[in-house]
DNA sequence: TTGACAAGATTAACGGTGTTAAGTAATCTA
DNA sequence: TAGATTACTTAACACCGTTAATCTTGTCAA
């Protein structure tokens, strides 16, 4: 008889628990994929745990087994979303050498990932206070997506493409700039004139532009 | 007998609506008290219809006779705080003639409003979508908020201090400037380094630095 | 094989929300 | 003084997030 070095009970055991656990992944994946699906097409207001639920089949107070509570569903939901955010970002940072050009694409990436992802940018950096934190320092392998703004400013700084100053606030400024673009035009598309899509990333290159003009002319004294 | 050109009669009607009239106008402005109070230190999640009418012994109910919903007072009360909105702004285009110098009165005024009613700016520019047309085009004798920036960029490119362009795009541009700053402090002042007043007000003046040092490049080719 | 146990899901309930329709009491009109 | 109008309330509906108690079912050790 051939002894196997895990007995026979502990091994069914673990197999079971694997099985279950396995299964409780997979309800949680259903529940948060029922979630991002309701919550992309119904927006923040008309997203409610009972609705979730009964999507597949299950009662709201089931979520409860799964997530905390509405909060951290939502959160989950989003940090899925903003995985393709630092993705997006970190891809514009490496698509280039040049230390200007790349503050350019980075720009380019932010906001065509907002006017692309209007719900998501929308709870993340507008709704609600608490997710900006979650959403800017979002934990990636290489740095925050905040991280790949500041890293790209230091680099133009150091390469004396962009005057020398703090670069959290230069950052800042450049992230001020790329937000208010992407976050008016989500709120005024259709109701204020030129806040289409087109028109903002034409915006975005004429304040773009204005920038580097601004950072050379400083730099010529 | 001395007979008075209107009788009798329809002057007590007249007198008794105009009681009813003022009454009615009395008790609706204390429903837009007791919301104002409620939302400025409530802010937009704690804001119930229950909670404004319960505050000066009503009943919920009530306030649908004096507003069509519960938008509709949120908008009521909004408005009234955005009356300091405009007032603020042209305040600062009519502080000095510099046609430049107006600008960034404009987006200073902008700045120190936002930062200093937070709660009005959240709801009016970031909130609810809805919102932002009334906020920009809140009317006022002299135009709306929307047409302050509108007019003193048409006035700075007939001057020469800043190139010409789309007059709607290079206010959009400001726009998007000074709501980049102010909302991302709303939503970042304590959880991302950088995003206290004073920063925030260091960095607009930055901003405008570069804009005008931009404009001004480009003005020499 | 049976009885205990634990996990997963449900039902019931609480207190809250915006909103509508019907009812009440006082006031004004004729 | 009878009837209409006005200001307001009560009752109800359909939701919501959340908690506690209950049920069901498959797994486990004896």
């Amino acid at each position: 008889m051939l002894v196997t070095a895990i007995p026979r009970a502990e091994r069914i055991r673990t197999n079971s628990a694997g099985r279950r656990n396995r299964a409780k992944e997979d309800t949680k994946r259903a529940i948060l994929e029922a979630a991002t699906a309701l919550f992309e097409q119904r927006g923040y207001d008309g997203f409610s745990l009972r609705q979730v639920a009964e999507g597949i089949g299950y009662t709201a107070t089931t979520i409860y087994l799964y997530f905390k509570d509405k909060n951290e569903l939502l959160l989950a939901v989003c940090a899925e979303g903003f995985a393709g955010f630092g993705a997006a970002l970190e891809g514009a940072a490496k698509s280039t050498d040049d230390p200007a050009l790349r503050i350019r694409e980075i720009g380019r990436a932010y906001i065509n990932f907002g006017l692309s992802h209007p719900v998501h940018y929308r709870v993340m950096f507008m709704q609600t206070p608490d997710f900006v934190l979650s959403a800017a320092n979002q934990p990636r392998e290489d740095g925050s997506s905040y991280q790949i703004f500041l890293d790209a400013i230091t680099v133009a700084m150091r390469a004396g493409v962009i005057p020398v100053a703090d670069p959290l606030e230069t950052t800042n400024l450049l992230w001020a700039g790329v937000h208010g673009l992407v976050s008016l035009s989500l709120s005024s598309k259709g109701v204020v004139p030129k806040w289409d899509e087109d028109s903002v990333k034409r915006m975005f290159e004429m304040q773009h532009d204005l920038l580097e003009r601004g950072w050379k002319a400083d730099a010529m004294g």
